[in-house]
DNA sequence: AAGGTGACTCAGG
DNA sequence: GCCTGAGCCACCT
């Protein structure tokens, strides 16, 4: 499946956005381009991500549980942990509790990031 | 038009 | 913790 430009475009520009050391969930991101654009989902996020083509740090976004994506889930792990975000004790997963990134309740939704 | 698919999520057992 | 099933959204046969 594929995603149009327009919505491959705003989930890159908020992935982007993610600090270093920090990490968000599928649901976060697609919460966010959701106000934007007015559709998509988790899965379209999902989506965008894997047609990217690593032009972000798709390694920072995660399930709802912590965990990466099945096909890139060591190589996530252990970029996440070279750059210090908090992973659980046997660094099976992302410790979202300290590493998700907060946005506040009007992310995407500031002057010029809207349609 | 109809059914399948997936880098998801949530509730249950 | 792990597995299931239902719900989900947009794209693909």
């Amino acid at each position: 499946m594929r995603v149009d430009e327009e919505y491959l475009e705003s989930v890159l520009d908020v992935v982007e956005t993610v600090p270093r050391g920090s990490a968000t969930t599928y649901g976060d991101v697609a919460e966010v381009v959701g106000r934007r654009l007015g559709r998509g989902g988790p899965r379209q996020v999902g989506a965008a991500l894997r047609d990217s083509g690593g032009a972000v740090p798709w390694w920072r976004v995660v399930n709802a549980q912590g965990r990466p994506p099945a096909h890139q889930q060591t190589r996530a792990l252990g970029l996440l942990r070279d750059e210090g975000c908090p992973l659980v004790a046997d660094g099976s997963r992302v410790d979202l509790r300290s590493a998700r990134v907060d946005w506040g309740p009007a992310v995407g939704l500031a002057a010029g990031e809207g349609p």
